[in-house]
DNA sequence: TACTAATTAGTAATAGTTATCATTAGGAGA
DNA sequence: TCTCCTAATGATAACTATTACTAATTAGTA
């Protein structure tokens, strides 16, 4: 899963972030990791995002002034609703394919895309 | 230029945003403006920014833990260099359509899009 | 020129994230 | 299994970017 050692508390952060579709901020996944090892801290919880992130195991996003993390560490894109702020994941592959295909000719070496919509998710849609 | 009163301290920050394309941040912003309009404090630069940002006038982003303004509000990428830190412009525009058009598709209504590219940049690149 | 609401300067407060450091624990080798 | 070394943790302080607050100023209108 990671390089270094695995701690509980690496693993339990993963298995949260891989049961979960929220996109969730450090406070939040500190907060349901507590419940399983109540000793842990917010600044382990950053340790080992930043570590998981490091490595591309997981991803991070910077949405709304504060970072979000994702397990889905494949190619895809994200709708953030400038309403209530939800992020949620969109997998269509051909968006990331065809943005990195097309900037591959400058002189820039791509290594990741992230492409963001912003807008309005269904719910907050209709008023 | 923006709804509401102009101000000084406004257009002399809308100047210096137009007059450059290095996605300044705010503390780079103040730095400038204040040469011009010494009275001016950050948070006069932050709330115009955040004004204008809000009508459109100019892009905000989130890169590196921090905002990043950008003049230049049509539809364009970016690319950012995981070494150095620079952030450039990329005019494709067929990326960002081809990109919302994908999009439109699904439940959710999509205002703008922004997709950022992260990797070495041409003077990084040769080690 | 006087009036009124928007904007500013100055500063305090907040929030999210990182740094520090003594303590604990994982795991390689004896 | 025991020992040792290093990596990771917990606790907390520090930092940094950003926002909030308020009295004073200013722009635009009547």
């Amino acid at each position: 899963m990671a390089e270094g050692r695995t701690t509980v508390q690496m693993q339990k952060i993963m298995d949260y972030l891989e049961g979960t579709h929220a996109h969730p901020n450090a406070e939040t996944i500190y907060g349901a990791v507590k419940k399983e090892v109540p000793s842990i801290t917010l600044a382990t919880v950053y340790r080992n995002l930043n570590k998981l992130a490091g490595q591309g195991t997981i991803l991070k996003l910077e949405v709304n002034g504060e970072f979000r993390f994702d397990a889905e560490s494949g190619l895809h894109q994200h709708c953030v609703c400038r309403n209530c702020g939800d992020i949620f994941d969109v997998f269509q592959e051909e968006i990331s394919e065809y943005a990195m295909g097309k900037i591959k000719a400058k002189n820039f070496k791509p290594s990741s895309v992230t492409v963001i919509f912003y807008g309005t998710c269904r719910k907050c849609g209709k008023k």
